[in-house]
DNA sequence: TACAGTAATCGACAAACTGTTGAATTTCCA
DNA sequence: TGGAAATTCAACAGTTTGTCGATTACTGTA
């Protein structure tokens, strides 16, 4: 267990992913089997109790070719979740560019947000994965992960700018606490077997910033 | 490893934990040891990276020791963190009685509830661990267990009765989104260091449930 | 088709950690 | 002080890990 040493790959994969760019079948067939091994062993006992031999057996892949691919299983896990942020990304433009009164335009057109379909669209494309490491016995990091990556940007773009200038302690409560609420929604949506559909969703999301429980006060 | 034999300890101690309750001061001094260098190694190098024999060697403890006391490390880390969650159940009263119209009062009096200053001391009480069981190289299903614990709770008794008899998808959603909301609250809270008092902490907790962003259009 | 390159297989290895055991030792408290 | 009980200590088999070298099988191309 040398840890200083740099991880030498026989195969010159780009991305350690079950990518469609790799010229040798041999290496996709490898990829894609440990791929869906991983995902089934960690939605069964949970990442740290996947042992390197088992998660090989599943993929009918020899132990040595594992080493070829990754270093470790924790670079595994890490490889795949940030091919999912590096997706996640490609909203960045869509996040940023949402403004509180567009979005208020659409509530009232009583139309979802196109981006915010298109995300669940993509989540539910990752959804095994996502149902996977979001759960119990996944990887605690990875939720704080995507609820930096799309919900606090989110959050960000839509807070109007008295908030956005006045960086107080409140107004950092304030982002954390969006971010966070909408993180619960898209981990409760992915746990509960995603039943709405994406329009759905981007629905509830979008109902859910204009309704809080202290106004209720006035029903 | 005989995973199936019951643990068996020399101790009869019940808790597991350092409780003042062990008559034996062999047994205290031993269990706040360890304890001490649980929380440590989990601060510092996440749960996964902790070793039983680094544990001892840093609670200066032999080895075997440890397994007259906890089975593996895992029923310890579990032992703890139901230690928290058995305290948060004191609390159970205090938050079912919250109405919303209650709330209200403290809120225009400008006071903190007096309850959720309480809760605040007391994970303030518990800031080491907490700290180390909610970073990200803790315990992924401690977040979820406290948000069901407090949160959820919490969020219940304030809903008005048209949503808590009302248990539609749509309510579901509203309750995963408040809930996980205040989670962050508590999490982004302990994890700066809680710089911020009990009393401040209470009465952001409570602004937030008066606030959305969506409201933000009519300034 | 034959060949060179490379991925996958296989067996073996040292190292680390786990959980258990039995005997010796120390600590506690009645 | 003496018995009970917690701790110490050394040793143990069993897993898992990450690496290595030699061999086999596959792939794309000349």
């Amino acid at each position: 267990m040398t840890a200083t040493l740099e991880h030498i790959t026989t195969c010159d994969c780009e991305t350690g992913a079950a990518s469609a760019a790799s010229q040798d079948p041999r290496i996709a067939r490898t990829q894609l089997a440990l791929r869906e091994a991983f995902v089934s062993l960690l939605e069964e006992k949970g990442f740290e109790g996947i042992t390197v031999g088992e998660l090989c057996a599943r993929a009918n892949i020899n132990r040595g070719t594992f080493y070829n691919h990754f270093r470790d299983k924790e670079t595994m896990l890490h490889t795949y979740e940030d091919e999912i942020l590096a997706d996640l990304n490609r909203f960045q433009k869509a996040i940023t560019g949402v403004g509180l009164r567009e979005l208020v335009r659409f509530r009232i057109a009583k139309r979802p947000l196109p981006f915010l379909v298109e995300l669940f669209d993509y989540l539910r494309e990752q959804g095994s994965f996502l149902h996977a490491v979001l759960g119990p016995k996944g990887d605690a990091s990875f939720g704080p992960k995507l609820r930096d990556a799309v919900c606090s940007k989110l959050i960000m773009s839509v807070l109007n700018e008295h908030y956005q200038n006045n960086p107080t302690p409140f107004v950092n409560y304030y982002v954390a606490f969006y971010a966070s609420a909408y993180l619960g929604v898209i981990t409760r949506w992915i746990e509960t077997g995603m039943q709405e559909s994406s329009e759905e969703m981007a629905r509830i999301a979008m109902r859910l910033l204009f309704i809080n429980p202290g106004e209720a006060i006035t029903l």
